[in-house]
Formats: C-alpha cells, structure tokens, sequence
DNA sequence: CGAATTGATACTTTCTAGGCATCGAACAAG
DNA sequence: CTTGTTCGATGCCTAGAAAGTATCAATTCG
C-alpha cells in the first residue's frame, strides 16, 4: 500500500514562520529572509492551512502568535536547531573526525598490541568512540562479513576470503604450569614432557583451526594430553591452573603479569605458534573514514614491532 | 545584514532518504514512497550534495550506508517522527483540547469560587494545564494587559481598560479577632464599636482603591484605626490576629476554616464590600480557545452562586 | 554468453515559489 | 473628519525545480 509523501510543508515554511514568530512583523521578517513580503505572507498562510491551526492572529497592525502558533514554535526551535547543524556534523563524520569503530579482540591482542594502539588512537583521534569486545576467533570471522564489528584482532588459521589482514605478532606458546607443579623448577621444557598431563584449553569451536594444530603438535611428539577443562576467555584459564587443574598454554608476550603462583615456562623444540592478526571487510576501510584512520595506527604500530620472518 | 534560507535541503529529501535507508533499495523505496525510481536517486543525490557527505554506497546491486549516512537517520528519525505529529498536536491546541492557561487569583478566589472551578474545569478538559499564582489584585491588573497572565481572580476598584470583567462575588467584609478578645462576645459589631483598635491589612500597594475605602469606611463612622501590620498573603493576617497583633477585615465565605483561636464576626450598618470578579482582555478569548474554555467554566460556576444586585 | 535487475542519466511536463503591482484596513497627524 | 502612511493580503506572471517517461551502463545469475 503505498503511502503518499507525508508532509504538507517543509523547511522553509518551519524557517519563515519562526522568523515571522520572532520579530511579529512580515514587512522586517521578509526583509530578513531576502524574500519579498507576500511570497512570506503566502508560504505562512500555507503552513497554517497544512497544519489545519491558524498560528497567527494579523490585525494589520498587530501580529500576534495564537496557542498553536505558540506550541509550533516551541517544537521547531529545537528542530530546526538540530538540523542546521547537520552538515558540520556529517562532513565531520565523513572525514573521520568524529565517529565509532566497533572492534573486537582477543586476550591476546589485549595483553599486547592493543592497549598501546589505543592510547594513540584516542590521542590523535578524539572524536571517535571505539566499542571494544573481547570475542573469540571464531566468532570475529562471523561477525566481520556481517559488519557487526568494523575490525578484529584474531588469530587465523587459513586466509579468509573476502578479508584483509595485517600480522602484529607471531610468537611460539609456553607453558603456564603451577609454581609447585613437578617440571616447573625446569628453565624451559619441552612438549613430550608434559606427557599425558592434564590441560587447560579454549573452547574448540572459538577456534578449530589453532585448536587442531595444538593437538596435532603434541601427536607429533608422541603423547596425547588429557583436556580437563574449556574456558574462555583465557584469562580465567590461569585461576584454573592456579587452583590445580591442569596446564596451559601462553604467548611469552601474554605471560607477564602472571600471578605469584604460577609461572611460564618456554618450550624448546616443537611448539603451537600464536599468529595475531587486524583484519577487515576487503574495502571497508574506504568507505569509513574512522575505520581507516584507526587502520593506520595499527599499522604504525605494527610497524614498530615487525616480527621476524617464519612458518605460517 | 540578510541572510539567506539556510537550508540546502528540505523535509522531502530527509523522507526519501529515511525510506532508502530504510529498505537498502531504490526501487522499493520509491514504490513505498509512491514516486518514480529516478526521482528518488535525483533526490537523494542532492541530499548528498547539500550535506557535502556520501551517504550511501550504491553498487548496483548493493546499497549500503556510509557512516555519515547512520549518523543521518540517527538524527532526522526523532525530527521526522516529531514533525509528523505536529497538525494532530496543533489541532488539538487550537481547539482547547490541550494547552495551558496562566491563572493569577487572591486569596478570597481560592477561599471561595475557585476550588470548584478547578475542579470542574479539569474534568471537562483534561489536556488543558492551568498554571495558578497567587496574586494581589494591582499586580494582576499589570500583568493581564502585558499577557504575563492569560486571566485573573481579583477586587476591582474601578473598571479597568481593555479588561472584560465578570462579578463572582459581593460580600460584605466582617471583622476576625481572638477570641479572648472583648468584642469577641458579641453576635455583630459595629465599625464605630472598634475605635481605634489595632488593625493588620493587606499592603496598601497591592490594592489602593480597597484600601482607601477601607479608611474611608472607618473615616465616615468618626474612628481611626491604627495599622499595625500590613501582610500578604491574606491568609498570613490570621496567624497575626491569633497572636494578638490586632483585628483584620474579612469576607464572610472566607471564614470558613479559622482556627479556633480566632472568631468571625459580621458588621452591622456600614461595611467595606468585597467584590470578586474574574478579569480578561477584551478579545484573547478569541484567540485563546483554552482560556475560552476555561471561561466557559467559570461563567457556569457564577451563574449558579449569582449575586444580587447592589451598589458597586 | 544472454536475460534480468539495479541505479543513473536525458529530456519533457507540471507544479510551485518568488517577484511586482496593487488592494483594503488601520492607525496617526493635521 | 480628512489625508497620508503603514501593514498584510491578493492577482498575475515568470523562473526554477521536481516528477514522469524512456533509456543506459553495470552487475548478477542461469
């Protein structure tokens, strides 16, 4: 059922009743609006008959704002206000200066990259809101292609399509054990000798790939971990292995503010890497100018921090 | 200095483009609008021009918003939807449904007609607000020309220029006094029986014609009374006469509620006359369909306690 | 590779805001 | 009371803008 354009006057109706509103005179309000006097005579006259209200009483020597003429200028002031100011307000937004990313990262990317990447951004741009979540893997390549989130911070498996992708860091896992656990005088290890110990991991499903490739490592050195317990996010990993539930892996970056009861131990030999990614929508970053101008704080810092070449 | 209308959109372009954003489609959204698809694209191209922003990105096959684009509809869906209710609001303001009508009255208005004015008016009209100040009569007679106050509650001296008046109310004053007092046995006094006892009054100020007739009341009866007190509101004189600080006049209807430290006497032979009318300017009724609503009101309520006839 | 769909463009028609000239009413000065 | 001035409204004409029709270019899908 289509419906016919709702409105029976516009702007300019609202602008030159307010101005007539304001100094009760049509011969000055024209004079202010660089219209001749009937053309303002006539487009009120219009406004009244699309409101179906008389707004003002004219006595030819006395104009005079009825009720109604006195509740309309109430509610456009503020309207008209607003919208005056909406080109300022979108240029500003088209440039970048104002607006809000919405990113999502990992733990990983929170206990390294990110908090440095954020402090600069709001410095150079402090008009842009970024709405952080901490997000699995897993979900971040679901919630990119949606546009539920502008960029992530993730840990990829294979290259997504459609996708673009920056390396901040690769780094080889360690082990977290607890303090009194038996290997954990050792000045590093090496995976075989955790044997069958029991494990603590992330959920399989936020992100299969790294998942499998864990597992796959210790296969490749002989033994098979028990997996004890899944949680997410890996923070609360390590009050599970504090309270003696099992081992973990870690990023030596991530390691260091670990509590007093357990520590990090390196792995010599065969290790799990951590490969930690900014990714966006092929594109997007052109058609959102905040996006982009936090692309390129992230890439400056990626810069910095430039890791050595390695194995995907 | 002239300056030109200031906007380079109107509501049209704000509709048609709330409608594409709203479908991600040209060609639906200008079904729905009941306009052809290369009017909307024209519209909408403009929009993008006057707001020096991209607003969509048309790939053809895909529309999607910018971010100046979401930052758009966030800001012109309250404006569209407040603006589209405007002729239901302003109809109903004209015709008395809603508004608000600034009332000033004394306090022999609220001791007397008032309160079942109210009452009635709010039943009748459930939209309409009254905003109620007390106020003595030579301040009401200011602010009723200026429109401070749309009508008032008062005690005329004479009849006032411009003001339409109705008579609610004729009373001679009696006298209140403690009720240890030595009258205060009496069933009626006289005027000349109260010699030149203290006497608390209003202000002169706020009513010099009743005031004066007052002294002149006295005057004429051979004593002069001592004005010890002059307080308003009328209701703070009562606290006064309790702790002894003299005698006031009072109207028989507004003695209804003394305290009963204090007792109502009337006055035999000649008594200063209260007289009670509700004034307007000539004419705002008219233009005014909430005041003439409220007017209606009151005409009901006077006709009903009409008083006889007297001399002014 | 052809058919269909999408948004943009060219051209014409229709509508409307604006300007000019003028009118009727109301107040002011004499 | 008369005359002149000022105010807002009205009639007529022109210019500009919006809408409609027809068509194009690009993309997608079978």
């Amino acid at each position: 059922m289509p419906r016919k354009y709702q409105f029976a006057f516009d702007l300019r109706h609202l602008v030159y009743f307010r101005e007539v509103a304001r100094q009760l005179h049509f011969r000055r309000a024209a004079e202010t609006l660089a219209v001749a006097q009937p053309a303002l005579s006539r487009q009120v006259a219009q406004l009244e008959a699309a409101l179906g209200a008389p707004l003002l009483t004219r006595t030819s020597r006395r104009v005079e704002l009825t009720p109604a003429g006195q509740a309309l200028i109430e509610r456009i002031e503020p309207v008209l206000d607003s919208l005056s100011g909406l080109p300022a307000v979108l240029r500003s937004v088209a440039s970048g200066q104002v607006g809000q990313v919405r990113v999502a990262f990992t733990g990983l990317a929170m206990a390294t990259v990110l908090p440095p990447i954020l402090r600069d951004f709001h410095r150079r741009h402090p008009g842009v809101r970024l709405q952080l979540n901490e997000s699995p893997t897993a979900a971040q390549l679901e919630a990119l292609p949606e546009g539920e989130i502008a960029c992530g911070f993730f840990h990829p498996d294979k290259p997504a399509p459609g996708l673009k992708t920056r390396v901040l860091l690769r780094e080889r896992n360690g082990i977290v054990l607890p303090a009194d656990h038996p290997l954990a005088s050792r000045e590093s290890l090496r995976l075989r000798e955790l044997g069958n110990a029991p494990f603590v991991l992330f959920p399989r499903s936020h992100n299969p790939g790294f998942y499998d490739r864990i597992l796959a490592a210790f296969s490749r050195s002989g033994v098979a971990p028990r997996i004890e317990e899944e949680v997410w996010p890996r923070a609360n990993a390590i009050g599970l292995v504090r309270s003696g539930m099992g081992v973990t892996f870690m990023c030596p970056s991530e390691s260091r503010q670990l509590p007093p009861e357990v520590v990090f131990r390196p792995l010599r030999g065969p290790a799990p890497e951590s490969r930690l990614v900014v990714g966006w929508r092929a594109g997007s970053e052109a058609a959102d100018p905040a996006l982009r101008a936090f692309l390129e704080v992230v890439a400056a810092h990626a810069g910095v921090r430039a890791a050595g070449p390695g194995p995907g």
